[in-house]
DNA sequence: CGTTGATTTGAGTAAGATCAAGTCGGGTGG
DNA sequence: CCACCCGACTTGATCTTACTCAAATCAACG
């Protein structure tokens, strides 16, 4: 698709990508930096439905019904690379193998969002957090992101309590707990997993066969 | 894709469809009947991702990816239609615009996430149960199957516990209150719902755009 | 019948929310 | 350059929502 290319974008932190109920009818890929796609009641509470680290593809979700559901918003400075919807279909026309892939991907993402719910639905708050700092730390890694084994990590706090469903206070004590224990590291920005072992027992968290495409 | 059928199947109440952590290398589809789609913890919690009906799609999510990462289990007795995986995809590659429509097929069962997941992560417990509600039977109307404004109803109070991330208790104790207030009948197995507007109200939920396939 | 699971109700408890206040750092405008 | 402001982070105290435990009723079923 190098070749279909609309252009490049730039974003600065805590601007808007996508608007909540507004119409984009283009396709992003994000090449660098980290962002949100939330969704939030009318009183204003937020939840974070997903983290969009680089390599991962944006518009697929609501976007191919019309009008998005959900707000994107940069964290860090994201750099995009846009495409314009149509011509991404028509290319889907003329290469079948091209809907599948849009289909492996939207089932490898609907993968996490079973994970997330599982989470939100039924860990505890101290769980959750592990959980979410396994699972962002292993994308990023493998994003290409990790420098012996650190991760830039720019969320905040209220990020993590709108990602779980907890209040940021709480995510503030459970941190320090995670901390107390030497499971994690967690300051400037940056993230360190002290004991993944031991962190993912604390996430009530097992492996998972890597996902592999066995398709074709 | 009617001549690609592979066979017909039917599970009895309670019977698993996919079990957890298996391989299943066929696609189905929903017949008749109720089903869920869920994910457990080691120790037994569980969280129910999909509520399955007639007219549902089975297999796109985790299943193109190898073993299964949830579980599906009838509620009544269902009858699916099975595809076996791989004429599906010799299919796709001839007919380009079925692996759209299996993307468009997966973006719409995403907003469904997001919107669940906005719930379990934000919403108080009466907020869920009545979004929950408003939800089911809004897809069991559009699946023909309300007959004067009420729905067959065949999940107990555990599953709706373990879909909305509560205890059993508490979700009864709610469903009371709302009989209470006058907004829902819930009996005997059959679901009718006495006041939408305020029933939405109490959702925190106002009404989306109705889903249209803007391609092609 | 006896068992099993759903539903219901009451009582006590706990996880996490809310409220409040103070610290810190970065950014802005005077 | 400095005063101010804002948001993130932190800590303590209190409160509430929803959980846990327990027990009774009920219907379906073998």
């Amino acid at each position: 698709m190098e070749g279909r290319k609309l252009g490049q974008l730039r974003v600065e932190p805590g601007q808007p990508i996508v608007a909540e109920g507004l119409q984009d009818d283009r396709l992003y890929t994000v090449l660098e930096g980290w962002a949100i796609r939330s969704k939030s009641l009318p009183d204003g509470r937020r939840q974070i439905l997903n983290v969009l680290l680089p390599g991962d593809l944006l518009g697929l979700q609501g976007e191919l019904m019309g009008a998005a559901q959900h707000g994107v918003e940069a964290v860090t400075r994201v750099n995009l690379c846009a495409f314009r919807r149509d011509t991404f279909l028509a290319l889907a026309q003329a290469d079948p193998s091209l809907g599948l892939d849009i289909a492996w991907l939207s089932a490898l993402s609907e993968r996490f969002s079973d994970d997330i719910l599982l989470s939100v639905g039924r860990r505890t708050a101290m769980e959750r957090v592990a959980m979410l700092l396994v699972h962002l730390h292993r994308r990023a890694a493998s994003a290409g992101l990790a420098e012996n084994g650190t991760i830039a990590f720019p969320l905040t706090q209220p990020h993590i309590a709108d990602a779980l469903g907890l209040s940021t206070v709480h995510i503030n004590r459970v941190l320090q707990a995670l901390r107390r224990q030497g499971l994690i590291r967690l300051a400037e920005g940056r993230l360190a997993i002290g004991d993944l072992r031991a962190l993912r027992r604390v996430a009530a968290y097992w492996e998972q066969p890597a996902p592999q495409r066995p398709l074709l």
